[in-house]
DNA sequence: ATCCTATATGCAACTAATGGAATACGTCAA
DNA sequence: TTGACGTATTCCATTAGTTGCATATAGGAT
């Protein structure tokens, strides 16, 4: 299971909440990994009971309480392990793919249309992450080297949104001609 | 739930037994989506339970019987409803990202030679796909209206995968450079 | 004889993910 | 003063996906 490293991975930072983490998972971090906020909590309450993070309850003014997260040295040896062993490449499973695959059951306008949305989608992602780009990563080759690593994972993440602005736009090309 | 549909969507081009569907979603469309055959005999009983497909037992000789799965009207119906509404894009997934964004707690080592893994990974996948273009899809513009739907996705996977290798040759250099 | 591969189908148990809802405190504005 | 917004946590039902196991036929290899 990767959800419980990637929230330890989180915490290497430091201490989180569970809404802390909700929100990075949702944020800048959120092309590595989704998760919803119900998982992540469940999540966090099994990391403690196997003692790979342990829990204080922070009262704060004006706000609920929270319940900050921190990692113990379990947590930080099983995330080490988990690390060392070798993983799968990820499998790509994509709805817009199935339904441009039976293409051919609906008016190609229909098609044209999800391929314009799916496009603004991947292109507003792409421009939150090259903002990140320009705003933390401007000169990559003076990075302290934690921030290297931090930097890979969103060079993927424009890769990825990149290559599907390319996409959209060869296969509306490919469309268009007259078969 | 999108793997009922990807099985309507194959049922298109003719019957399918739950082996068959297996070995498609194993070799070449195995790129945008992904079953086990477990999931996939479960998947056509609810399919035929629903009346979106139904099913004739196959005698053969030599081998053990089967069952063919062909779509109904009503399964037909289905398809074209889901497609036709808005899908959202999928969320990427990958342990690497999560393991590499914690890269500082392993030697330098290990990440090269798991992104080596990796890398290897991705360009056989890429290889594959490759060779299916040349095969099927040498000549996009004089392809059957059908088939350019199915070199669409077929573009994606050999993008996807293209993406990768370039990604795993820039986060190389980039963790080569001296910090 | 025994094992391996390919064909062909399935169940049971478990783990993970999604979607809906509920609860509770405080601030700010209409 | 009602209602929306932000912070903060949790439960529950359902659906989806993984893992391990079980079964059966038949051909070819060892």
């Amino acid at each position: 299971m990767a959800l419980s490293h990637a929230i330890l991975t989180f915490l290497l930072d430091g201490a989180c909440s569970g809404y802390d983490l909700t929100k990075r998972f949702e944020g800048s971090v959120g092309f590595f990994w989704k998760a919803s906020h119900q998982q992540i909590y469940r999540e966090l309450a099994k990391l403690e009971a196997q003692g790979w993070a342990q829990v204080t309850v922070v009262p704060q003014e004006g706000k609920p309480d929270k319940k900050l997260y921190d990692m113990t040295q379990a947590g930080r040896k099983a995330l080490i392990e988990w690390i060392e062993q070798p993983s799968n490449i990820a499998p790509l499973r994509d709805d817009l793919l199935v339904k441009l695959f039976a293409g051919q059951l609906v008016p190609r306008s229909h098609l044209f249309e999800e391929l314009d949305r799916h496009r603004q989608m991947h292109q507003s992602k792409l421009n939150a992450y090259r903002q990140l780009e320009t705003q933390y990563f401007a000169h990559p080759d003076e990075l302290p080297e934690s921030a290297k690593f931090q930097y890979a994972t969103l060079l993927q993440g424009i890769q990825f949104e990149a290559g599907w602005l390319t996409w959209c736009d060869r296969v509306k090309t490919l469309l268009a001609e007259r078969g």
